[in-house]
DNA sequence: GATGAATGAGGATTCATTCAT
DNA sequence: TATGAATGAATCCTCATTCAT
């Protein structure tokens, strides 16, 4: 799920350390996404990984330091997978519904990204604001290139991509992460959000003849 | 902000008990809300009430309980925020508008609200799902009612709830909280997302003849 | 099971003053009794008194205070019990049955006091070593007398006055504290422990004539 | 004084490791003898031994914890201290005197451990009624054997053991613990007790003929 | 006398980080 | 690199005692 370095990470020069590396972040992913941060602690990942306490600070400079590596890798991850699953020859509308239901299946396989992702927040405000910036910044390129090949409104900007950004957040949140055993499925829901987009929620009631 | 009382949380018999009540929450609210829950101390908040270490123990149980008291307190200020601002003869489409205003208003007023509600999410889960189910559901309340008077369209429902919610709740995150110098006012804001609701963003073009 | 004044005892001058420490007692020796000194907080005791926190120093200096006073008050009725049960016209040795029965009956009805009188060691050496010089004093001048009257053998002394008692002390922590469902009655109890003193252990084997 | 390890107590895989264990409860063996478990705390006992404070919980689990570890390890050293002194063929009277006398020499040059085991009563009431039943069980054990080989009367048992004991460790807490100048030594004291027990207290004036 | 709020020293425990092997 | 022991600052919480009403 990743391969970048990051800043307060050390590279490995063995395979044996690369190994180790591998199983600390895979280790670190799931602690915090089941206990969180501040309840995590570097024996328990290191307990999880398999490998002496010490060893932490062979590749990571502090907890933090790992925190953040997991949170760029993860930012990238919800990106990608929204990414591949659009192209850039589907219809704007179509590109939307999509990038949705990829996410909401992706959300609901890794919940622990989403956890992770929002105790940045706390942990790593930086962090936590880029990832939502950049994402609101991709949307909003898009609606403006929907806008350009005449299937959206022009007039679309920040506001909307914010305001969809958060539809989609909240609607990974009720049924990715706390989904329940009725929920409708992830292409049902992203077609609900569809025709949101497109319908609008007001009423067939002609505007007063 | 607050009156009634909370598991955990002692009622003092005394005015001068209230008071120190008063001041621990206020002192509480603003650590929570500038440091984060883990980064706040009880002897920072003590010191920050002016009151001695001890007597924060005389009102709360433990530094969980006085953040879970808060988590309720905002929970229900942010609620009650919203629904001062509309009345049940107001049409329905126009409810959620000023509701957005509203919540958008009371946001950036009370930045740290946001702050403690979003880490309820990692120190009392509980209230976390509490407050934005119960927000969701009032939406959809709203929303069936809306569809029952013919204003809104029917077969909306709790998806269509929680990506309302979504849509408010990173407005408010993106213009009320992470306000910048040029951005828009919360009317601007309001009234741009409750086009989104009755115009949605698909373009003029009309369905290829 | 009082009436002496103890240091660090204030004195009431109302009736309402003596019956408020009277309660306050009673709550101590249960509170002590059933969770010992350090488990034992002022203010359980106050809240089992149901009196206010503040109340207790009006009656006592500290803590301390209040278990010494009971200490001593229970050192007195542990005294008390045997001394009721014994008459100076009984021989010699069935004083020492009957004071052991009356103990092991005492002690059954008063599981309290025995931890108490046991936790001073710990909070109050002094009462503690006074108590048991006491009674060992005590039961060395029984040996004497009945020595004097020939029912018991000479050179019997303080070595001596030591092993009974804590005989007896043993026999009351066994069958009267740890007591269990099928255990001898005090009386047989007290007959066993009789016995031992008259005939001894060894066995009837004449010394190989 | 150990060997075996118990529970809450963190086993040392390196030999650096070890030395501090031991010196961790050698300073808990003399803080706890000296102030008692309440008076003592870690950071005097690390202060003691010489180590972080940090170390004490890298070998217990708590305060508690090394308590508990010592009461079983000087549980263990009297009883070992006693068997010790005899020998399966030793006669049975004999083996009480001996017991009773390795006993005193034990207590006198351990103190602490007196004090510790008592302590129990009130932190570890579990090992305290374990200890003594162990014990009382052994007593009966000899008694039962004494009688078989004839050397002791039939019809001693569990009572018998427990006025045994008490008798034993009264003479301890006197004459070990609460030593004075001119106390007998513990030959002259096992050899008083077991004659109690051979010839009882009772006076040579045969029963009224 | 009674009440209950206020005080703050004290102590157990955690855990990120460093270090010697 | 790997290991695990060592470190000590940081923090929550308790509770005896004092004080204002």
């Amino acid at each position: 799920m990743d391969t970048a370095r990051h800043e307060g990470e050390k590279t490995p020069r063995t395979e044996r350390g690369r190994r180790t590396l591998r199983k600390l972040l895979d280790a670190a992913a799931s602690e915090f996404g089941e206990r969180g941060f501040h309840e995590a602690s570097i024996s328990t990942i290191t307990r999880r990984a398999g490998v002496a306490l010490g060893s932490f600070y062979t590749y990571f400079d502090s907890k933090d330091a790992i925190f953040r590596a997991l949170v760029s890798d993860m930012s990238d991850a919800v990106k990608l997978a929204a990414r591949e699953a659009i192209a850039p020859e589907m219809p704007p509308l179509e590109i939307e519904r999509a990038a949705l239901e990829a996410f909401l299946r992706f959300a609901g396989k890794h919940k622990e990204i989403y956890r992770i992702i929002d105790e940045a927040e706390f942990v790593d405000p930086e962090s936590y604001q880029a990832h939502y910036r950049t994402i609101a910044q991709r949307i909003a390129d898009r609606l403006e290139s929907g806008a350009a090949q005449g299937d959206m409104r022009s007039g679309l900007s920040e506001i909307e991509a914010w305001a969809l950004m958060g539809m989609n957040v909240f609607l990974g949140l009720r049924y990715a992460i706390w989904a329940q055993a009725d929920d409708p499925d992830p292409a049902t829901i992203a077609r609900r959000a569809n025709l949101l987009l497109t319908a609008g929620i007001a009423g067939e009631k002609p505007e007063e003849p």
